[in-house]
DNA sequence: GCAAAAGTGTTCCTGTTACACCCATGG
DNA sequence: CCATGGGTGTAACAGGAACACTTTTGC
C-alpha cells in the first residue's frame, strides 16, 4: 500500500488523495515603516493577513502553499482542518466553514490524483498563536529571503502574508485563496460573519473598522451603528471602553441567536 | 488493490474513496389522480421533482440513493456527476453547482470511508431523457411497489419521487436533498437560477410559475414581471404564444450576460 | 361584447443614504 | 472650554408591495 512509490504511468490505478486546506484570515495593520502617512483615500491600517506554509516536499517543493494535509481515517474534513492548522500555526479559529472542493484531475501535478476540500477561517487576535516561531511579513520577497532562519535560531517554514501580496503559490491555491476572499467579503455584506474578527466585547467603531476593512470602503458611522443595532445581534455589556481621550464608547458583545451550522451564499 | 474484500479492522489502513452525487431537480405537475380540485390556498399543480436510484449493492442494499458513482481517474468532479447522472437517469442538465463535500468519517457504515462531493442541477423538461425506462411515482409506497417491473417488462432501478415524498434514502443523502432544496430556494431568491427550469423561450406567466413553485408562495402578476424584466436578463424574442383563448404573452428568452461559473451563497 | 389574462399606473410603505447636529469625556 | 469621537435626528431617495385600471386576444 505505499502508493508514494508509483510513477505517473500509475496515476490511475491509483485511487485520489484527500486533503484539506484552510485559508485563515487575520486582521493586522500593515507592516511596520509602510505607510507612513496614510492618506484619505486610505485611511485604516488595518488589512487581511493570512498564514502560509513552506512544502517541504514534491511537487512544489520550496513554495508557499496553505496549511493543510490528508485526511485521517477517524477525523471529520472540518477537524482535519483546525488540527492541520493548529499544528503548522498555532492558529484556533472559533468560525470554520467550509469552502469548495477542489478535484481537477491535473492539479497536483503528482503520480497521484488531489482531491482538497477547502476550508475558510476567521481568527481574532487571541486566537493567533503567540509570535514565537511564526514571523510576519508584507511582500513575498521578505519572506522568501527571511523564511528558515528566526532571530531564536529556530526554524521556522510557516509566514502570515498580507492578502494583498501573496507569493506564488503551490497548486491551484491561489485560486482558493481569490475565492475565499471573494466569500468572506459576499458574507460580510449580508451576514455577521465578520463578527467573528473580533473578541467578547467590541465597540461599535471598533466593528465598523472590522467591515471597512474586509469591504475595503468607509461606512458612515451613523448609519452604521442604527444597521448594526437593528440586526439583533448585538448585546449591550453595560461596560464603555477605558483610556481614550474623549466620550468612551460602550462595549457590545456578539448574540448569537441562532446557534445553527454557519452558512454560505454566492451570487452572480 | 482489491480494497472492497477489506474488513472494518482495516478501515484505518484504508484511503477514503471518493464519489461524486447529484440531486438533479425538475417541475412536474404533481401525479395524476392527486388532488382533483385544487384548492384555492395549493393554486399551483407545479411541484419540485428528482430521480433516485435504487441500490444493488452493499452498503444500504435496496435503499434508494441519489444518482452518483465513484470518481475515475481522468474525470472532473462536475465530470463525474454528469455522467453518473446520464447514465442512470438520462438527464443532462445545463445547469450544474458544486453543493457541498460530506465526509463525516462514519457517514459510509462500510469497510473503507467515502467522501462524496455532492452537486446540484437544475433540468428543463427537454433534458430530461425520454420515459422509457424511467418511471414517475407520487409517493415511496407506490415506487417501492412498483420498482422493478415495468410496463414493457424492464427492470429499472431509476424513479423520480416528489421532492415533498422521498422515501428513506441511503446515507445520508436526506441531509444532502435537503440542503440542495435549501439552496435552490435561497439562490432563487436572489439570483436568476430559477430560469434553468425553463427552455429556450418563455413567458413571464411561466417564469412566475416557476418562481412560485419554487419557493412555495404567489407573487403579484404586476410587480413580478416588473422585477424581471428589471434585472436586465431577459430579452424580447419578438414572439408571442399561441393557441392560447386570451391575450397572447410576448415570449421571452434568457440573456446570461455574464457567463461566469455559477456561484453560491448561504445565509445566517 | 364577454371572459381571461396581459400589461400599465399609482400609492403606500420601508429601509438606505447623506449630513446636520447634540452629547460626554479627558485633558 | 476645547477637541474628539460617540450618539441622535431628519430629509431625500430608491425599491418593493398592494391594487386599481386599461389592453388585447379568442370565442
Amino acid at each position: 500500500m505505499d502508493y508514494a512509490a508509483a510513477n505517473v504511468s500509475e496515476r490511475r490505478f491509483l485511487p485520489p488523495r484527500v486533503a484539506v486546506s484552510t485559508v485563515a484570515f487575520a486582521l493586522r495593520p500593515p507592516a511596520e515603516g509602510a505607510n507612513p502617512h496614510p492618506s484619505e483615500s486610505e485611511p485604516h491600517n488595518i488589512t487581511l493577513w493570512l498564514p502560509l506554509v513552506r512544502r517541504t516536499r514534491d511537487p512544489f517543493r520550496g513554495q508557499w502553499a496553505l496549511p493543510g494535509g490528508p485526511l485521517t481515517w477517524n477525523e471529520s474534513l472540518s477537524d482535519t482542518s483546525r488540527r492541520t492548522l493548529a499544528d503548522t500555526t498555532g492558529a484556533s479559529p472559533r468560525y470554520l466553514e467550509q469552502l469548495y472542493a477542489f478535484g481537477e484531475p491535473e492539479r497536483s501535478a503528482s503520480d497521484q490524483r488531489l482531491v482538497t476540500i477547502a476550508y475558510w477561517a476567521l481568527l481574532t487576535n487571541d486566537e493567533i498563536a503567540g509570535d514565537t516561531g511564526v514571523q510576519t511579513v508584507s511582500e513575498p520577497a521578505a519572506a522568501q529571503r527571511s523564511s528558515g532562519q528566526l532571530g531564536n535560531g529556530q526554524l521556522s517554514n510557516v509566514a502570515w502574508f498580507s492578502a494583498d501580496s501573496l507569493p506564488d503559490l503551490a497548486f491551484d491555491h491561489a485560486d482558493i485563496v481569490n475565492y475565499a476572499l471573494w466569500r468572506l467579503r459576499n458574507k460580510t455584506e449580508y451576514s455577521t460573519v465578520a463578527y467573528r474578527f473580533l473578541g467578547e466585547s467590541f465597540t461599535l467603531a471598533q466593528l465598523r473598522v472590522v467591515y471597512e476593512a474586509v469591504l475595503g470602503k468607509q461606512s458612515d458611522p451613523a448609519n452604521f451603528r442604527r444597521q448594526a443595532l437593528a440586526s439583533g445581534h448585538l448585546r449591550e455589556t453595560g461596560r464603555v471602553e477605558t483610556g481614550v481621550g474623549y466620550r468612551p464608547a460602550k462595549l457590545y458583545s456578539f448574540s448569537d441567536v441562532d446557534h445553527a451550522a454557519s452558512d454560505t451564499r454566492r451570487s452572480s
